[in-house]
DNA sequence: CGTCAAATCGGACAATGTGTCCGACAGCCG
DNA sequence: CGGCTGTCGGACACATTGTCCGATTTGACG
């Protein structure tokens, strides 16, 4: 540690993290593609690799295994949609658009990668050996989605839209509809339009089936 | 086809298929058992044999393959499902009773086989190689139970319970809702009570969030 | 009881994919 | 130049699926 200057150590490595992170990106991005066309079960590391131009054993640098990289991949999809709904939000006062709005970024991922989305919805699959990883992952994200969606219910009970309630309870059936959408979305041959659905799956969310 | 009594040779062949189907039937509980407790990914098809008393390669004799396995045990699911709602359909004139009714049995079918049901939720998953005859299967539950949801929107518009809207749309948002329910019940680690569940589900449904 | 056929066993086999390891090699920095 | 680092590419051990076949059991029938 004392055999250079700290300054050009300290670039040096910064600049190391960041060749790293980009190769780290590259694969994920050809991981990402791949899992969205054909799933996660079907795409070899050998597929991934030679994708991403690299050798196997390299992308075992970069990743500790298979679930790693999965896991890598759904952080990604995640960042991405949290990017997506922080950059309209402020915009968009009302609760409902809000939610429409939410909604809306989570189904443009489903777009993005149906089979990949179809295969994390389930991934909670695989409860025995591996998949910790991922589980894990699908936890974090749920949570965070789950955040969001609380604190529009308690502003719309506030605001008296939506009907007094438990907060937990509303943010669990919400929850369940667009995961529920969602997965269907995925496994969607042909979806319909999204704004379309959108809409449809906000109104019946706030007003149910009942006359 | 000369060489014995027509009559005797069919009696041998109807024993023989019904020696078949039970023995058919013993590796499939196992299976779902073992599915129902740790996913299908995670089961050997040695390990099923084992529990099931008979050699590897005898399975391959009832069973095509993993898949033809996996998909007789989602119909013999799927088969419970269906007795069990058919037992108490009619006693059951009430629409939101008979919607509550359809959802209990389905979530019961979560608790049965949590790990399984996880899977089959997402099995469409895999859409690359195999899993064809899973998917085929899971379209047929699917369809299946889309015709008892729908013919339940209908009557419920016709008796003015719930608002005029197309029954299709209806059915999709409430097979939506209640797929999500049993994702999410298969993989809490300890779900809540299911009349508890069933209840607040059938009553979101129909009146939805608002005020 | 002995015979025969079908069912079952059990293990070998090829194919595929994962994860590990290591020697070779190229580029860069001192 | 000489060493360090990251990458390559291929060999390896391991697990699993699905196939195959000879040996063995079972059970029905004469």
């Amino acid at each position: 540690m004392a055999t250079s200057p700290s300054g050009t150590e300290n670039s040096k490595d910064r600049l190391k993290g960041v060749i790293r992170d980009f190769r780290r990106e590259q694969v994920i991005d050809v991981a990402r593609q791949l899992f969205g066309e054909r799933g996660s079960i079907d795409v070899s590391m050998d597929e991934i690799a030679s994708r991403a131009g690299v050798a196997r054993s390299t992308v075992y640098v970069y990743f500790a295994n298979r679930d790693e990289l999965v896991r890598a991949c759904l952080e990604s999809l995640h960042s991405h949609l949290v990017a997506a709904v922080a950059a309209s939000w402020e915009s968009e006062p009302d609760i409902t658009g809000r939610l429409r709005l939410l909604i809306d970024e989570m189904l443009a991922r489903v777009d993005d990668a149906p089979a990949f989305i179809r295969m994390a919805l389930v991934t909670q699959e695989a409860s025995g050996r591996g998949g910790d990883a991922i589980r894990q992952e699908l936890a974090t994200i749920g949570l965070n989605i789950a955040r969001l969606l609380r604190g529009l219910c308690e502003e719309g009970m506030t605001q008296g839209i939506f009907r007094p309630m438990d907060p937990d309870l509303a943010t669990s059936l919400i929850g369940q509809q667009i995961y529920g959408a969602m997965a269907v979305r995925a496994a969607e041959p042909l979806p319909a339009e999204r704004s379309t659905t959108v809409g449809l799956l906000t109104d019946f969310i706030v007003h149910g089936l009942g006359a």
